[in-house]
RNA sequence: GCGCCUGUAGCUCAGCUGGAUAGAGCAACGGACUUCUAAUCCGUAGGUCGCAGGUUCGAAUCCUGCCAGGCGCGCCA
């Protein structure tokens, strides 16, 4: 419908121009005003015309409407205001669309996926497998799998993907702390140092590992070449193990766990920074002191370095570090040099705030590399702020009163976890009650949105007990419909598929728990003004109807949300 | 010092590729359950859109400067 006025409006325009010998093209878009006597639909495009025309916005409205060639459902148009041009459409027309919402069901806002459908690759979560992710890691994942399900609701081929940092010192330092939990166990004295994790869990896993291997086999063996590899590799799927559970709690899957140790192994670091040096993309350098910060220990060093400054970025960065194994920075960039080989050009990273400062460079190197501008595209999730009852939740590595993402979820549920993530912009800091998100009140918009689903559900199923049958879906009068209420809902299921739409393009999630909020308002709006069961039998069915079609738009958002519609409340 | 994000009602936030009278929820106050679910609804009240300039027919929205908060700034990931 949109579309087709834009098109009406577009050719008229057009002409006009062309009449007037101005050669720009100007692009008509319609809006949905907020208020209701401003019409349907509103075009500005006579004020940002009257510039080049040099005559009256509203005289240029009046030029435009001469000559537009307006499709049936118009009813009537006006100038208004400083020179908008409002549109108000048949109602009737407008209402149509719950038949093809109930008719389409799930597939209501969707957008086929095509044979040429462009493939993105959504990378996302991607904690360190050192322990239990947090609150933190939960939203990146929240706002990853429903960005992804969204992406692929409007037709992209979406493959998700978790980049699982194996390598690297961090590791190290994991085994270690297994090591010595194990050691603990087996009854030898020893303590965790600095900076080792200090996480019961540990402690647990420990002891699953002792179940699998004897101690006393393993103190014959060698202990740096053999035990190591076996405790390395035991303590990362142990961790990963507990990481997919905790994204299983979710609702959340990937298609592919990536392991960075594999990039290592396969030589392709070392390939990358070869391929670097022929196309003199690295240099050997050393770099200015860190900014911002007493650093007594520095000391400047020769080292590999990337011209990311070449493609946008504020100084060259290290690729390999003193001892010459690769940076982290190193393995990143062959990571996406490796997406795009697998025929991603289209590439969107979900990383938390904290990393804010590497993306630059990741670009910069993806660009040199690739050729493709602005990739990966990266969204930045701010950081969660847990409180119990208004109270600062204060959370501590070292003193272990960390809350992690699964008691949070195993607290609160899934549903009210994922729906809370999504109620604010990424942008944004986020504030997450526990209490709150326990409560079963208007505090908590979850269960607001899952009522005005179950109420729908109530409806059609009093319907039901009361032995009234709906008709056809085309056999209903649509044209009944003409309450405010009803208007409003219309209105608001007419306006989904462009909500869809623009949070697949702008990567904003959070558009669908917005929506959300609104078509529940509205429908226990109209709930309380009118009733959907009544003697006047073409009424009943036409607001049976309306109201299965809500249910259906609402199923059709939560499921966009990873939340579910439950019937019964 | 530099970079990124944020600043809108008492609180939490929408609105930001410029549009008509800046919207919700919570909290406050007043109402609505013999009715299809009151986990709900209706009403009242609440605003220098951080501050100051600029751009123009029009700025919460764009530009510049400043202020405040968050995150980050060596071969950690």
């Amino acid at each position: 419908m949109k579309q087709s006025l834009e098109n009406a409006l577009q050719h008229a325009v057009d002409q006009l121009l062309k009449e007037n010998g101005v050669e720009a093209e100007v692009q008509v878009q319609l809006t949905r005003p907020k208020q209701k006597q401003h019409g349907d639909y509103a075009a500005n495009v006579a004020m940002s015309l009257a510039g080049r025309l040099n005559r009256e916005p509203r005289t240029v409205a009046e030029m435009i409407l001469s000559s537009v060639e307006w499709p049936d459902a118009v009813e009537g148009t006006e100038i208004a205001g400083p020179g908008f041009i409002n549109i108000r459409l048949k109602h009737a027309s407008e209402a149509e669309v719950i038949k093809k919402i109930v008719r389409q069901g799930r597939a209501y806002g969707c957008v086929e996926l095509s044979e040429g459908a462009e493939k993105v690759n959504l990378e996302f979560v991607s904690a360190n497998p050192t322990g239990p992710m947090h609150v933190g890691h939960g939203r990146g994942a929240v706002v990853g799998d429903s960005l992804g399900r969204i992406l692929t609701s409007q037709g992209y081929s979406v493959h998700r993907e978790y980049y699982i940092n194996d390598a690297g010192t961090q590791i190290g330092v994991l085994a270690s702390s297994l090591w010595k939990r194990v050691e603990q166990q087996a009854g030898i004295d020893v303590e965790l140092s600095d900076g080792e994790y200090p996480g019961e869990y540990l402690v647990e896993v420990a002891r699953e590992f002792l179940e699998q291997y004897s101690f006393e086999d393993l103190d014959e063996m060698d202990h740096d070449r053999e035990v190591w590899p076996i405790v390395i590799d035991y303590a990362i799927e142990k961790m990963m193990e507990m990481i997919q559970n905790d994204l299983a709690a979710l609702g959340i899957e990937f298609d592919r766990f990536f392991s960075e140790k594999t990039l290592h192994e396969s030589g392709k670091i070392t390939d990358l920074i070869e391929q670097l040096k022929t196309d003199d993309l690295i240099y050997l350098g050393t770099l200015p002191p860190p900014k911002g910060k007493e650093v007594k220990d520095y000391n400047p060093v020769e080292q590999w370095l990337f011209r990311t400054t070449r493609f946008g970025d504020d100084v060259d960065r290290p690729l390999a570090k003193k001892d010459g194994t690769p940076t982290y920075f190193a393995a990143d960039i062959a990571y996406h040099v490796d997406k795009f080989e697998r025929g991603f050009k289209r590439q969107i990273d979900i990383w938390g705030a904290d990393h804010g400062g590497y993306v630059t460079r990741v670009q910069s190197a993806v660009k040199a590399l690739t050729g493709l501008e602005g990739q990966p595209e990266v969204l930045l999730v701010q950081m969660v702020n847990l409180t119990r009852g208004g109270e600062q939740v204060k959370m501590s590595k070292r003193a272990g009163t960390f809350v992690t993402l699964r008691e949070v979820v195993d607290e609160v549920g899934a549903d009210a976890v994922r729906f809370n993530f999504m109620t604010r912009r990424v942008e944004s800091q986020l504030d997450f009650d526990l209490e709150a998100a326990k409560q079963k009140s208007d505090e908590n918009p979850v269960y607001y949105v899952q009522y005005a689903h179950a109420r729908v559900c109530a409806i059609l199923r009093k319907a039901g007990e009361e032995g009234v049958v709906a008709v056809e879906a085309e056999q209903v009068n649509s044209s009944r419909l003409i309450a405010d209420e009803e208007k409003k809902l219309v209105a608001l299921m007419l306006s989904y598929p462009e909500m869809l739409d623009k949070a697949a393009n702008r990567h904003e999630a959070y558009r669908v728990a917005v929506y959300l909020m609104d078509i529940a308002r509205s429908l226990h709006g109209f709930y309380h003004k009118h009733r959907v069961i009544s003697s006047d039998e073409e009424l009943t069915q036409a607001r049976m109807l309306l109201v299965t079609a809500v249910g259906q738009v609402i199923r059709n958002g939560l499921l966009m949300l990873g939340v579910s519609a439950p019937e019964r409340m």
